[in-house]
DNA sequence: GTCTATAGGGAGATAGAC
DNA sequence: GTCTATCTCCCTATAGAC
């Protein structure tokens, strides 16, 4: 789909298969979720990395490159989550989203949680269109058809729990159980039942 | 080069009572809602009031002092949400506590944010007693006597929920009907139904 | 309480050698 | 691809005048 290795790479700063890369945005993401964007230097990357800071810059130009990088492999996982989202009733549409959200919280939990945490991310995502548009679909997914303003209120409130994996207490146990228990848990949040009247 | 009225009107003609602190405090806030705490310098908090970087140091020794004095009244009001669930049922005492983080949340929806969000902030209060036990207090009341994994799970989540309010979609309406829908909604979350065995 | 001035260091970013 | 060296700017924090 999106390969971009058709022309020549004469000048072109990319590693080669890009390993140094994927080790440079790795160790950025670790630094950002434990001490923010704004906290993390250029320079403890490096550090972190066993280079010099000028070696971080041969791969990309900017810092806020770097985290528009960090941020693409989550937007890439919302996607496929949105694309598997297709077929069956509206439940069982919002079944999927909710476990593949509560599967990529849980795969990256830390690196996930950046991009919802993070007021430097959040300002950087904000005019960043895949990840807009992904996460309208994300929405539009879980709120279903003629979304009432109470299940509005509801998705607000589980779309941040979701994310917001921290340090928090329970979070231990059975990884089958866990999952289990956070899907459960955001389904009771969007589940309003009807008013029997 | 010095930039700004000066035109010594009658705005701020003294500060009687520690209100330049109130007025510094609530600035620091805001800021640190909208850029982070790394991401806010403290020529920016100065900027807003209006003064120079000097004045603020003369009200607060370092920045972590202002950090942390931003945290105080959030973690004043944890204590008195755990405070008012003294007596009832521990449905009751959930219910009270529910409500109270959740006014709390739409209260000082961005500065009660920050808590949970910054990492800095969130390190700070890492070894900050006052917080803990406010949370640890908090906790136990949600959870209840002899929790289960799949209670702690659910805190797990709800508990990121109700202070992630961010720029989400669907938290605008009648201020009462987004207090209902949020108590409801982390009510839910909560809420375990038996296994009819 | 607020100012000017400055210390001392770290930030992001660039140039050019190897 | 990585290095050394350097630029410029901003950061936290302090000293001392008014």
């Amino acid at each position: 789909m999106i390969v971009g290795m058709t022309t020549g790479t004469a000048t072109r700063p990319r590693t080669p298969r890009g390993q140094g890369r994927a080790r440079l945005l790795a160790a950025a993401g670790d630094l950002f979720a434990e001490q923010g964007v704004s906290g993390t230097s250029l320079q403890s990357i490096a550090d972190r990395l066993g280079v010099t800071k000028a070696a971080v810059y041969h791969q990309f130009a900017s810092k806020d490159e770097i985290v528009i990088a960090v941020a693409e492999p989550v937007i890439d996982r919302l996607r496929a989550i949105a694309d598997a989202a297709t077929s069956g009733s509206a439940e069982q549409k919002r079944a999927v989203v909710v476990e593949g959200l509560v599967d990529l919280a849980l795969a990256e939990r830390g690196t996930a949680a950046i991009l919802r945490r993070d007021p430097t991310m959040a300002q950087l995502l904000d005019s960043h269109a895949p990840y807009l548009e992904q996460i309208a679909r994300i929405n539009a997914l879980l709120l279903g058809p003629n979304p009432s303003a109470e299940q509005r209120i509801a998705l607000a409130f589980a779309g941040g729990g979701i994310m917001a994996l921290g340090a928090l207490p329970g979070l231990d146990g059975p990884p089958e159980d866990v999952r289990a228990g956070l899907v459960a848990a955001m389904t009771r949040a969007l589940t309003i039942e009807r008013d029997p009247s």
